[in-house]
DNA sequence: AAGATTTGACCGAC
DNA sequence: GTCGGTCAAATCTT
């Protein structure tokens, strides 16, 4: 798959992130159905199925620019530069010269994006929360948060937090960028005993490249530290990875979407992430 | 005191 | 002009 990536492959890929977007929506919405061996299930799983296979041929293309992965140039927006002297004015903000423009002004949301619906805003990293915005197509204030390790290690790592409004227990996290900060102390945790009867990861559009390069930089700097921005009290920890392309099932879910979907994408995760056969990781 | 959160302002994209 | 994403001072929490 030598093929370099044209415009019109990049509308492509817009498309389809926004189709894997409504997919995840769908899912949650159709939550009761999917979870259950029915038909729907049956369709869900056959859709999530081709939208991942979709993005394993469009991430195997060569940007334009050459050499780069797909979505490295996509969901990683070089570094803001150092801020530097800016003019004081008589408000709150200080006034940034007109070539001296912010980078993270600019909007994200057309960029690949990985969205998770959980019932938990844990997942195992660390955030620092940044902002909050009331959306004008939704009754609920959509939250934003960015890894802890930005200035430390130049993490880029964003994520956007939105309470379902089909399911107020349910939150709509989307991922932007990925994590690449490391905490090697809180390695060691990956996977406890809980977390794996607790929690059913799904991945959506795991490819082999994002695992083989996750192989390379082993993910989830797990962390100890007080878990952020945790609304409500919700600390009960239901991810077990950093990689953000997972939907999240409740764990009183688990069999019966493990069955609608006849695990192919838990084995996708399994894989794609850890390497290995999950039965023999289990047992 | 240090770090995290809140919230109004700023700014680019649409 | 509107909307969404980010910044950063003020405020809160530990």
């Amino acid at each position: 798959m030598d093929r370099k990536l044209l415009a019109s492959d990049r509308t492509v890929v817009e498309v389809m992130s926004r189709i894997r977007k409504s997919a995840v929506q769908l899912g949650v919405l159709l939550r009761e159905e999917v979870a259950g061996d029915s038909t729907v299930g049956v369709v869900f799983a056959e859709l999530t199925s081709s939208i991942s296979r979709v993005f394993d041929v469009l991430e195997s293309m060569e940007t334009v620019e050459g050499g780069q992965r797909l979505d490295a140039g996509l969901l990683s927006p070089p570094p803001p530069p150092p801020p530097h002297h800016h003019q004081i004015s008589t408000k709150k903000r200080k006034i940034y010269p007109a070539t001296d423009r912010r980078e993270g002004c600019r909007r994200r949301s057309h960029l690949p994006s990985k969205i998770v619906g959980s019932k938990t805003l844990n997942d195992g990293q660390t955030w620092r929360k940044y902002g909050q915005k009331e959306i004008q197509s939704s009754k609920n204030p959509r939250s934003y948060f960015r890894c802890t390790h930005k200035f430390d290690q130049g993490c880029m790592a964003v994520r956007q937090v939105q309470r379902s409004e089909e399911d107020p227990s349910t939150y709509l996290i989307t991922y932007l960028g990925e994590h690449t900060c490391r905490d090697p102390a809180m390695a060691p945790q990956l996977f406890s005993t809980s977390d794996v009867n607790n929690t059913c990861l799904l991945s959506f559009g795991a490819s082999r490249h994002r695992a083989e390069k996750e192989a390379q930089v082993p993910a989830s700097p797990f962390t100890s530290r007080k878990q952020e921005s945790d609304e409500e009290g919700l600390s009960n920890l239901t991810t077990a990875c950093s990689s953000p392309d997972y939907f999240v099932i409740p764990a009183a879910e688990k069999p019966a979407v493990m069955t609608a979907t006849s695990g192919f994408l838990a084995d996708l995760y399994f894989e794609d992430v850890f390497g290995f056969d999950h039965d023999g990781f289990l047992s």
